[in-house]
DNA sequence: TCAGTAATGGCACGTCGTGTCATCACTATG
DNA sequence: CATAGTGATGACACGACGTGCCATTACTGA
């Protein structure tokens, strides 16, 4: 691999996040984004498929994260006996090697940009697809492996949101198990 | 108000969606398509916000049909009561005067680009946003009725979903109610 | 020393989306 | 019938996004 400054992804990354917090998302322009990191333009674009896309790097390598643990664990269990007993404690590894202070910006940064949060809905999705092909791979049928993906990912994108609101107060597993509560109490209130 | 040639947006929706059909989305131009309408590029940004819009106009006001619908319900029933007894005989609604046809060909163009697919999950979380304050307004507390919002659009989503790749067969109420007995069975498996 | 590879720089180009002003069709009022 | 007002459209310029293409630079291995 060649080498001029090493770093030039997160450099990137950095540069672009400090900009969005300064003065937008909409007002910064990728060439401000890499005068700041020492790039140009075009580099931005061989990094990134679109100006986007670097808030959410390095997500595309969680679909088969996902998959690998789903074949690794017990056979025996059913799909809603995974989520409850495996979604948090492996839940907090998405979120490897960044800290709560990226997230909580990060986050800022989204919530306030319609287009960033399409983005990130999409990103959900394909963990959806991920998680649902996971329950077919164990034998669940195409329905409930879809529904079971579904309540997977939207316990975890309500837990995380809860989280960081909180500032991390109770940390992420907690959360998502107060979440997965609360998602049994209600789906166990009897119906008419 | 003035009248030129009238249902310029209505022509605009039935150009754009033809030439994402036969052409794909990211080959069309909005010269193309508004060349095809009879009208020209800056009227049609002045119809829709983007290029995407196009295919989702009219959805802005779904919300506050949705608000309505949650105000007339009785006050008695708890959250998933009215997810149960409210949203099979009143989600067919949101298509009204759409024919089964036109969203087919509309899916498949959808299906087709991933960025029309963002846009389409924005609009479904905006349905969510919209029930969630429904549920407020009925005195439930902010993660159940968070929660029972999401179950409420996935369930939404994943019946309109089958619905149209069984070419409508099954009418969608009864595909919904499918899909909620699916739902049900699911998180009533014991866990542990 | 020289060839090969990978990341970057530089440039042209098409498309998207917006700001601005002029123009056209219709309406209301006298 | 005349005239002013209103709303939709046309026309144009412009900045930003994103891509294709080729040259250049830095590192690697023979």
């Amino acid at each position: 691999m060649g080498r001029w400054q090493p770093g030039a992804r997160e450099r990137l990354e950095q540069a672009a996040l400090d900009l969005f917090l300064e003065q937008g998302f909409t007002e910064t322009t990728v060439p401000q984004i890499t005068a700041r990191a020492g790039l140009t333009t075009r580099t931005f674009f061989r990094h990134f498929a679109d100006k986007r896309e670097v808030l959410f790097a390095g997500e595309e390598l969680v679909p088969e994260r996902v998959a690998r643990l789903m074949a690794e664990a017990p056979p025996s269990l059913g799909p809603m006996e995974l989520i409850t007993e495996g979604l948090a404690p492996n839940a907090a590894k998405i979120f490897a090697g960044r800290s709560l202070d990226y997230l909580l910006r990060r986050r800022a940064v989204i919530d306030a940009e319609p287009a960033l949060h399409e983005r990130e809905l999409r990103k959900f999705a394909l963990m959806s697809k991920a998680l649902e092909q996971g329950f077919r791979d164990r034998g669940v049928d195409d329905l409930t492996a879809q529904l079971a993906a579904e309540i997977a990912v939207t316990t975890f994108r309500i837990a995380v949101t809860r989280w960081l609101n909180q500032h991390g107060d109770p940390d992420l597993p907690a959360t998502i198990n107060q979440t997965l509560a609360a998602m049994r109490h209600l789906t166990n209130t009897s119906s008419a």
